[in-house]
This record gives structure tokens, C-alpha cells and sequence, in this order.
DNA sequence: AGGTAGCATCCCTTACATCA
DNA sequence: ATGATGTAAGGGATGCTACC
């Protein structure tokens, strides 16, 4: 299973425990579990906890291999002086802690590496921003000067002319899509990561108006 | 091949111990 | 006393294997 499919399966899982509900059950779903009650007079064999020495062993063990085989698990009960049915319990329950945990871990990973994008995502937009801007500003400026002095450029060679009153083509070029990019993200991410679907979800980001990059992070204070 | 018994494991849950 | 938390253990579901 590749790296991104862990974390895939990850999210699923995450998200259907912050969601346990989402799902109705279904008709043909199995019956609910019967639940088991316990006589409180009948429980000779008090629920005990583990001694120091005991958890110990059970923890060293549990360092060198999370799984545990019949013959070890024989052994390591006789050596503690339990069941081995408790050693296997006890593994059991280790197994699922230790899922836990990893699981919070990469939750917590994943969120940090969510919140560092978005940060990135806004410093990039308002630096297109300001591109956008500078360039306005410049052909406002050639515009100008254009008028100003109209014949005095259109006198020089055919050459100087002709560039002159177009654009080279690498500023045809740049001019076409600045002014085509209805949504930022066509430029800054340019297709090539995948993600936009990940932002479309994670937001909506108007086409005409600014956005300064706080309102951002107070947005996504708000989203998260 | 198909049924089934036995076993291990996972997962969810409960019951109990402990502590603030 | 009480609610929160941690953990040992119960029990259903499932997969695997050996056997008939």
C-alpha cells in the first residue's frame, strides 16, 4: 500500500470516528450485539490490575513484537504467572492503544502539513495580486507615453514600429494570461499538483475581489 | 468442492479501579 | 460523592487452516 493510500485510509477512518453516525443502518444489517451483563456476585475473580513487574515484562515484550505466537505467549504467562489467555488479552488491548496513538499522530501530522499549504496558498495568491497590479501600472505607463509621443515612434524603422505598438510576443504572452485568470489558482498551481478539488473543498475563492491575506487565515481560523 | 470445527485476532463494549 | 480516565476482560464477527 502506497504512502498515499495510508493516508486515504487514514482519513476515512479518522473521519468516520468523528462521524460515527453518518451512515444509517441499513435493513440488512447484522442484529445489535447482545450485551453482556455481568453478576457483580458472581465476579470471584475481581478484576485485578497488573503489577509493576508484570506490565513491565508485558512492555518489553511488546517493544520486540506486537504479535504474539502460542508458544511465547505460554512462556510468558508462566514466567508473569497468569493466564495466558490474560497475557493475550493484554496484548489485545496494547494493540489497539498503540493504534490509537499512531493514528492521533498522523492526525496531527496531517493538520500541520493542511495548515502549512494554506499559508503558502495565501502568501502566493497575494503575490499574484500585486503582479496583477504592477502590470496594470506599466501598461497604464506605456499607454501614456503612447500618446504623449505618438509620432516620434511611429517614425523610427518598421521594426521599432511594429514593436512599439504591440508587445514582444514573451509579453503577448504573459499579458494573456495574467488577463485570462479568472481564479488564481490556474496560475499558482497551474493543474499540476492535483489539489484543486482539496481547495475547491476547503473554500470558496471569489474571481474579482481581494482577499488580503489575514482575512485568510482569520477564514480559516473559522473553517478549522 | 463444500461444510464445519477450532483457533486467533480485531473491534466494540462493559465493568471496575483509581484519581482529581 | 462524583465524573473522568485508564484498562482488564466479554463477546460478536471474521479469516484461516485442517479435517471429513
Amino acid at each position: 500500500m502506497s504512502t498515499q493510500d495510508d493516508q486515504v485510509a487514514l482519513i476515512s477512518q479518522l473521519y468516520s470516528d468523528f462521524y460515527p453516525n453518518q451512515l444509517p443502518p441499513q435493513q440488512g444489517d447484522k442484529p445489535k450485539r447482545r450485551r453482556r451483563r455481568k453478576n457483580k456476585g458472581e465476579s470471584e475473580a475481581k478484576k485485578r490490575k497488573l503489577s509493576e513487574e508484570q506490565m513491565n515484562m508485558l512492555e518489553i515484550s511488546f517493544e520486540v513484537e506486537h504479535k504474539l505466537e502460542s508458544e511465547r505467549k505460554e512462556q510468558l504467562a508462566s514466567e508473569l504467572g497468569l493466564d495466558p489467555r490474560q497475557v493475550a488479552v493484554w496484548f489485545q488491548n496494547r494493540r489497539a492503544r498503540w493504534k490509537n496513538k499512531r493514528l492521533e499522530e498522523e492526525y496531527s501530522k496531517l493538520r500541520k502539513e493542511h495548515e502549512s499549504l494554506v499559508v503558502d496558498k495565501c502568501r502566493l495568491e497575494t503575490e499574484v495580486l500585486r503582479l496583477k497590479d504592477e502590470l496594470k501600472d506599466a501598461k497604464n505607463e506605456i499607454k501614456k507615453h503612447e500618446e504623449r509621443q505618438p509620432t516620434t515612434l511611429s517614425s523610427l524603422s518598421p521594426d521599432h514600429n511594429v514593436s512599439s505598438h504591440s508587445p514582444s510576443s514573451s509579453m503577448v504572452t504573459i499579458d494573456h494570461q495574467l488577463n485570462n485568470v479568472t481564479d488564481p489558482r490556474e496560475l499558482l498551481l497551474g493543474h499540476q499538483f492535483g489539489l484543486e478539488s482539496c481547495f475547491d473543498a476547503t473554500f470558496y475563492v471569489p474571481s474579482t475581489d481581494y482577499v488580503p491575506t489575514v482575512e485568510w487565515l482569520d477564514l480559516y481560523d473559522i473553517v478549522n
